[in-house]
DNA sequence: CATGAATGAGCGTTCATTCAT
DNA sequence: CATGAATGAACGCTCATTCAT
């Protein structure tokens, strides 16, 4: 276990060093060397972990986001229904990219080039993200808490896109306010939006 | 009028064909050379129109942005109400970018990126958009449509993250369905959302 | 006449705006461009008058520096003897660099790079003004005024890079003192060392 | 030592690839891929060592002129007057541009030019060979060698002058005589002009 | 004669990636 | 496993020159 303990670490070492340098610069205006001194190793060695830059980014949303969707999961199927899981999940949200802003930047300020960039390759990407986001609202329409006659991919979509622009928006402002403080009044106006 | 239209023209054609460019391989994958062979110019042309690459980018969110700015701002005028002109600005939003699928992957898949690297910058950028916007749920709140409890800049950057996720999900789906069928659902979640 | 007059106005006129381009920014640093504006022609008019850029600096060479030994070779023709046609050199040299001063920019900065890029050509150069040192020298060895065991050759080099480099020094100081204070202590030095 | 050994000695590899380079084609016509052909390296192995081109140009001066400042200076202190040591000075001038031809053409032709972009900085430059120049002139106004009437800054630059030129001419015809062989009469020239 | 918009060849420089040590 | 010196492909941009008007 030690070894491989070591291994990981050193690609987790490298990862977080990525984050930090793609946040601050920008994933295009990074540079391997950057991240290389960030996480003090040598270039070369990042190639030993990651098949190459792009892979490098590619590896910080699979796993990081699976995690972050994992233990969002994990947290919310404790919660009583759909309403409070709903509010909880932005909640989560913002509290972890305000806990991590320097993966919130990667994830808001390079994703949609990567998405795009990526859209040729197999994205199991977001996917699980929106999953998370249907499932509460179906399991809403079951309680009878949210309205039959919703359009259910468009819901997905508009909710992700409102936690989204708000992370954004907070990022490009500076950081200079309470993130969390957004949580409520958007769970409010989503919550009146899918009542019955 | 024949000269003035004459570089207008150049300038307008230059302009479409890095639309073109950009929304096939993104900013920073395409080539100048890419927009010179679309546009039918040599490569030096566009620096007779443009100072560099980035500023022909700017360029664009500048003078087509703030061209739907007013279009939108134009025709929503017209309508009688907030509920009404809300309803109204989505469609149009979705028929525009509908329309114009290019220039949509540009603001949707480069705008991020620019926001950020143009942040340093005093852009106007999409800052007359979010008034637009706000302009009308205040206008909802005066006639007694909209509740007056609102966060009004948290209900604006849910709007907007809403319509441009939207979007942008659209473009990566391929743009396999109509964009304009998913504004009435969308309008209907904001303006309960937004109700008294 | 008028005609054949005018159109060597507009000539000298290019010639003279490319002095001062070439002398403020250097031969490779000025642009075509900078000479037109100079000059107040568009810069396709300059190819009407020359081959190239090439072929404007070294009509400038042939047709300036020919003007300057004919003229000086008149004035001298006057002088009595070698030593004072020597002395009277210098203070004629250093008299219309300094009267002219973007000109010995242009000579002395530009000068030696066309000698060298100019090699390849047929150069009467500076040929003429070689000639002209060594006729007042031999006049002077003749007069009993200079030796006879002067190694002519070397003594043209020398007496020319004196002259070149004392202008080049005070162009590069800031021409902030008078040139022509050099002349007597300069021509002093020569003339005892040519002396018997 | 093999580390810094071999640092240097890619360092060395390159200045001597350029200095042939800049002398065969002169500063401008010369290309970076020129620069590394010659020195068997790749274009961005270059880049390693210099900042850039200019910064190539600048070491080689800055390097090389200071080396020769130190040497010459070193050898010449062991000779016994002024005179000796200004006619050794002129003969080891011209023995080390005759022993090095390329570096001779970069410094002749191309250094004017450099003098000229680089009046600019705050570059000792040839300062450092004006001075030596000077320090023997004014040891031989000292031992009664030299007149004291002399106006010093004058001198000092119509003997680099010569110096300067006397190469510049050897270089421009094709190196097809002796350089050394001028030595001794330039040498006689200044002396006898300074003597008493 | 004169114009100046258009051309496009040409090059310095960067940086992801490799591989000998 | 780790290094970091070396590579070299790739591209934005400039500007001398042309030519239709």
């Amino acid at each position: 276990m030690g070894r491989a303990k070591k291994t990981n670490d050193k690609r987790e070492l490298i990862m977080n060093a990525a984050i930090k340098a793609f946040a601050r610069k920008g994933y295009h205006q990074a540079r391997i060397s950057d991240v290389a001194r960030e996480a003090g190793v040598a270039a070369g060695t990042i190639y030993l972990y990651f098949k190459n830059k792009d892979d490098l980014l590619i590896s910080i949303f699979e796993e990081k986001v699976q995690g972050f969707i994992q233990e969002f999961r994990r947290r919310l199927s404790r919660e009583e229904n759909a309403e409070i899981k709903l509010r909880k999940l932005v909640h989560l949200h913002f509290f972890e990219m305000q806990a991590h802003p320097d993966l919130a930047a990667v994830f808001q300020l390079e994703l949609r080039q990567s998405r795009h960039f990526m859209s040729a390759y197999p994205k199991p990407d977001l996917k699980g993200y929106f999953d998370l986001i249907g499932e509460i609202i179906e399991e809403g329409q079951q309680q009878g808490q949210f309205r039959k006659d919703l359009y259910l991919s468009a819901v997905k979509k508009a909710f992700f896109g409102a936690l989204d622009e708000t992370v954004t928006s907070w990022l490009l402002a500076g950081k200079d306010y309470e993130l969390t403080h957004m949580a409520d009044p958007l769970a409010d106006l989503f919550i009146r939006g899918l009542r019955e």
